[in-house]
RNA sequence: GGAGGGGUUCCCGAGUGGCUAAAGGGAACAGACUGUAAAUCUGUCGGCAGCGCCUUCGGAGGUUCGAAUCCUCCCCCCUCCA
C-alpha cells in the first residue's frame, strides 16, 4: 500500500508501543498489504458516554495517524452496544443506557474532536449495535461456549476480584467477548488499544481464529498519567486536559505538570523524537536550559496542535502576563450582577460562582484568597457597593469581572 | 434455602448512648516558599449574615431528657455451607 519500506514503516509503527503481538504477523501484514494494494483494516474502540476526547486518548490516536499516513484505514468503533453492558475495567458503576438520540449526538462530538487529529478521509465510523443487535441469544451462548470461566480469571482484573471476593457479575465476562466478536465483525487487521485493554485485544484474536479468520496483530500503547502523575487521565477524576479546551488552558494546564512527569508527556504527547527528548532531558540535568523553558516548549507544542502556532504564542504571553508578572489576563470570564444595595462579600462570591458556599466564601477570606481590584480582603464581614466593575479574585486561579447594573 | 460479617462525611477508615459536625490517613482548597514544578511548613475542609442554630452516619419507624451508637421492619453488599 505504502511505498515506504517496511522497515522505516515498522519503526513508526513501534514508536511508543507497549506490546506488540506479534511482531511478524504485523511484518507479513503490512507485506500483503503492500503487495495487494490493500489497507490494511485497523481497529480501535471508543466509549460512547465521553465525547470528550483529552490528552490520553491522543496517545491512540496519534498512532491511528501513524497508519492512516502508511495508508491503511482506521475502523473508528463507537461501542453504543457495549456501553450498555459496561467495560469492567476500572470503575464498577453501571452505566445508564444511551437513548439512540444520545449516541447519534454523542457520535457527532467524536468526529468532530477526532478529525483534529485524524483524516477523515481514511476513517470509517463504525457502531457495534450494527451487528450486535441483531446477534440472539442462541448466538451469544455460542459465542459464550468458546470462552472458559479459568480464562476468564486469568485476566488480571478479574483475578484480582476473585480473590479478594468483590464482586463480578457475569455479564462482565461478556464484555470481552463481545468486544472479539467486534474484530471479527469487521475483519480487523491490527487493533489498538491502552495496555489496559490487552486482554479484551487478545480475546478479538482467539475468537477470530476460532472463526477461521486471520487474527488480528494487536498493539498496546501506554496509559498516560493524568495531571496528577498518579492515576491515568480521566475526566471523572478531573486529571485531564481536554483536546477542546481553550489555548490558555491547555497551555497553562501543562506547565502545571510536574519536571517528572513532564518527560513522560514529552514521550508520549511530542512530535519530537526520542533523540531530541533525551538531548532536552541531558540539557536540563547538565543546568544548561531551566526546566521551565523546557516545559514551555512542550505547552507550546501541545497548545498548537489543537489550536494554532500563533494560538501558543498568545497563549504564552498571557501566561507570563498573568501569573509570572502578576498581570491580569486580557480575556476573564464576566458576570452581571443586579443589585441596589451593598452585598455581603461572601455572598457575592457565590453568586460569580467563584466559591460553593457563604461559608466557603468566608473561609477563602479568612485565608486571605480574596482580593477585589487587587486589594487583599481580610474581613468577613465585608460589603462590596454595587457600582461599576469590579475585579474579583479567590486564590491564583480564580477570576471574575463582575458589572454592575 | 441455612449461618455469619458489613453499609459512616469526596475516598479509605475509627467510632457501639451524651465530651461527636463525627479520630486518623488520602485527595482537594488557601497561605508561605517557588518556576502556577517537586518537596516542605501552616491553615481549611456540611450549611447558615457564625462563638449560636440547622441538616448529615443505607432507608423508614420506635425507645430515650439525649441515638452514628439500642429496638423493629425494609433495601443493598460480602463470606462460608447447600
Amino acid at each position: 500500500m505504502s511505498s515506504i519500506d517496511i522497515d522505516t514503516q515498522i519503526q513508526l509503527i513501534e514508536r511508543g508501543i507497549v506490546d506488540c503481538i506479534s511482531r511478524e504477523e504485523l511484518i507479513k501484514k503490512l507485506e500483503k498489504s503492500a503487495a495487494t494494494g490493500i489497507p490494511l483494516r485497523i481497529k480501535a474502540g471508543f466509549d460512547p458516554t465521553a465525547p470528550d476526547l483529552h490528552l490520553g486518548h491522543t496517545v491512540l490516536l496519534q498512532k491511528l495517524k501513524h497508519f492512516q499516513d502508511l495508508g491503511h484505514e482506521v475502523y473508528f468503533l463507537i461501542g453504543d452496544f457495549t456501553g450498555m453492558i459496561g467495560d469492567p475495567t476500572g470503575k464498577s458503576e453501571t452505566r445508564k443506557a444511551l437513548t439512540r438520540e444520545d449516541v447519534a449526538k454523542n457520535a457527532e462530538s467524536y468526529k468532530a474532536q477526532v478529525f483534529k487529529i485524524l483524516d477523515s478521509e481514511k476513517t470509517k465510523v463504525v457502531f457495534n449495535s450494527q451487528w450486535l443487535a441483531t446477534l440472539d441469544s442462541f448466538a451469544m451462548i455460542r459465542l459464550a461456549s468458546e470462552l472458559t470461566v479459568a480464562r476468564m480469571l486469568e485476566r488480571e482484573d478479574f483475578k484480582i476480584r476473585f480473590r479478594e471476593g468483590s464482586p463480578i457479575s457475569i455479564h462482565e465476562f461478556l464484555y470481552p467477548l463481545i468486544q472479539g466478536y467486534d474484530s471479527v465483525a469487521i475483519e480487523a487487521d491490527v487493533e489498538l488499544g491502552g495496555t489496559d485493554q490487552l486482554f479484551n485485544l487478545l480475546m478479538g484474536r482467539d475468537l477470530q481464529r476460532s472463526r477461521n479468520q486471520a487474527p488480528q496483530v494487536v498493539l498496546t500503547l501506554p496509559l498516560l498519567e493524568g495531571l496528577d502523575g498518579v492515576n491515568k487521565m480521566s475526566k471523572s477524576l478531573g486529571n485531564y486536559i481536554g483536546i477542546t479546551e481553550s489555548a490558555n488552558n491547555i497551555y497553562g494546564k501543562v506547565l502545571s505538570i510536574s519536571d517528572q512527569l513532564m518527560f513522560r508527556y514529552y514521550d508520549l504527547l511530542s512530535d519530537l523524537d526520542a533523540a531530541a527528548i533525551s538531548m532536552l532531558k541531558q540539557e536540563m540535568e547538565a543546568g544548561i536550559r531551566h526546566p521551565k523553558e523546557i516545559k514551555k516548549q512542550l505547552a507550546r507544542e501541545l497548545t498548537a496542535r489543537f489550536h494554532s502556532p500563533e494560538a501558543a504564542l498568545q497563549a504564552e504571553q498571557n501566561f507570563e502576563q498573568v501569573f509570572q508578572n502578576g498581570g491580569l489576563p486580557d480575556n476573564m470570564p464576566e458576570k452581571q450582577i443586579v443589585a441596589t444595595e451593598a452585598i455581603w462579600l461572601p455572598q457575592l462570591l457565590v453568586d460569580i460562582e467563584l466559591v460553593s458556599s457563604t461559608s466557603d466564601g468566608r473561609r477563602m477570606i479568612q485565608q486571605k484568597a480574596v482580593s477585589i481590584n487587587g486589594e487583599k480582603i481580610t474581613d468577613v464581614k465585608a460589603v462590596v457597593q454595587p457600582q461599576g466593575e469590579v475585579l474579583m479574585k479567590v486564590g491564583k486561579f480564580r477570576y471574575c469581572k463582575v458589572c454592575f447594573r
